[in-house]
DNA sequence: AATGAATGAGCATTCATTCAT
DNA sequence: AATGAATGAATGCTCATTCAT
């Protein structure tokens, strides 16, 4: 084929810039965004500093692409919920549990998002809280539609949200932090277990 | 007393050294740490950068005077409940209302703790680490005595612990970010009620 | 006085100034805008890089206080003749002689002017443009007001105009860059007899 | 013929050379030499970086080219001249307005060596100085040998060289810059009015 | 004690040039 | 020959900290 080789320097081009976004995580995860050279990224990625800037306009475009995708992987998960009428107990706690796997694939920039974020300036703190607001709106959607069916207690449901997405992203990072030292079932099993009953219960 | 003139400049002394960690609360809170610069602390604390250092050798010792200042007072509010032989509920529904209460007192430096902290360095994040294993470990008691006796179903009391630990920052946290939607009593209120009955029911 | 310490330091604070001025000066002309370093201009001054950020804004700023204190100078001086109904012939020959005598004590600020200020960027070269053809302005209602009274015979008098603007500047650069091979005197003596008859002969 | 193919690639080849020294032209001119980059002058061209080295060694090589070719252009011009025992005040006008024509001619490349070159760097600053030695050397030839059979008054004829030379240069810059206001003849007529004038009457 | 001027190490980014394909 | 991806040296500027007064 005629685009046989455009392809392939495609294909080469998203290699290399895959490498730098693992790169960037690798070293935002260790030392931290600002802790982090240009330099650094570079040299995980086996390549020279002017190639970098090739692919990303500044340290921070990587560091928001990387934030992003997450983002999105996320966000659209939970919306995936939204789409029940009234969505049963059991889809409920398979997101929690989807969510905690999605983390752990995306492990590091999980981490970054969860605890660095907000610390490294004014602008990732605000673009953060976007962020977790428009999670916990939507988290709210699903809490205000199981209260209006009576399946819970009384409450201020945009708190719950908030204590549900936030519960999910801490139990998460506590585990990774201790070392893993319970199961992902079981992790995810008590999680659960405690979110839907500090909800639910009359 | 021949002590009088210096006790005078001692407490001229601390006078000056509150103001530095005042407007250093605020300067951080508002910019970040990194953002900051030591000439923004000085003004807002009307002196000279000069001065700054014969209170506090670096930037960084100021921040972390302040951050130890606030996990004490954290810590030491959780070590009370630990006199308990096992804790009744109520008593814990009070810790919970008491650590809001620390925390609004001295909203900026919680903020700071919540939030920025373990995005600032690598140092911070693993100090941040600690107080919080510190605060679990402790909380991780009180829970392992209320399962003894039986009064919470069988749960991991590590991840419980982080649970609640974290989940009453973030509740802070939310509170403030939202600008205060809900009542201080009612944010106690629901909080509480959320962790206890997602520790506590059967 | 109570004032006396801080004229002092006000007085310092004037010749570091000035110090840094005279190392660009001296530096631009020497190697030009572009092969010139900040480092070279504070070692110059006797100074570090750091505290010439103090003085100036960037190495832009620095040449252009340079270049404005130049023109205000070079344009004031012209201005002098405007308030003359009509400038006899002598007044006109000391002026030429004024500026040449401006430019020999300002002699490398006037050759950056002159020789390098357009090659710089598009930025510098339009300031220029800009100050030549205020210069030019001035000069053209000069000799337009000759022409009214029928000391010269017709002509485009802005193209006049500019001919003795840069014929001054031109005459000024190939002295010096010729090694002063003819006395000031006869430099000033030859341009003014040169542009006067160019301009006036019938 | 057997060369016939060479040939052909030969003919490409300068076509492809005299794209680039146009290209070059174009954006040395609009943006200034530091400010045009090698990608600028290759998609001017419609070619790619790694060629454009295939044909000129370095940006400064193409810069130096084309300064070159039209000082030769000038100097040649002046150097016809020369070739006259003593040349009529008429042939004195024609090359004036021969000069101007050139000039026009090659606009562009005229303007950066009159208004750019010499703010470049040092090494361009003194090129365009021995240039503008040549060519003043061999106008003060000519304006010798019309004193010397008493054209003209007495004067310091290197200075008036200097004046004729950097007359026309800076006549032919204004009038570029000031859009052409008046028509070319309308310059060349008054301008060698000019510099004839200055230098002839008594 | 207090001031703020001075220091200089440190870093993101650019861009001419090279080189693999 | 042509392409454009890759290289890395080079530099303006910042800011925590020091120090002379």
């Amino acid at each position: 084929m005629a685009s046989t080789r455009k392809d392939k320097v495609e294909r080469e081009k998203e290699k290399r810039r895959k490498s730098y976004l693992m790169a960037a995580v690798k070293s935002f995860q260790e030392k931290g965004f600002y802790e982090t050279r240009v330099k650094d990224i570079t040299t995980l990625a086996g390549t020279s500093v002017g190639n970098f800037y090739r692919y990303f306009n500044s340290k921070e475009e990587i560091f928001e692409v990387l934030i992003d995708n997450f983002n999105n992987l996320i966000q659209n998960k939970v919306l995936e919920l939204l789409e029940y009428e009234v969505p049963p107990i059991p889809s409920i706690k398979k997101l929690f549990g989807d969510l905690i796997k999605i983390f752990e694939e995306k492990s590091n920039v999980a981490l970054i998002f969860i605890d660095q974020m907000a610390g490294i300036n004014k602008k990732y703190a605000e673009l953060k809280e976007t962020y977790m607001n428009t999670g916990i709106e939507n988290v709210d959607k699903i809490i205000t539609k199981l209260h209006d069916v009576g399946f819970i207690r009384d409450q201020n449901t945009t708190l719950t949200a908030s204590l549900w997405v936030n519960g999910i992203f801490d139990a998460f990072s506590w585990w990774i932090r201790s070392g893993k030292k319970i199961s992902k079932d079981e992790l995810i099993e008590d999680l659960t277990d405690f979110l839907v009953r500090g909800t639910v219960s009359k």
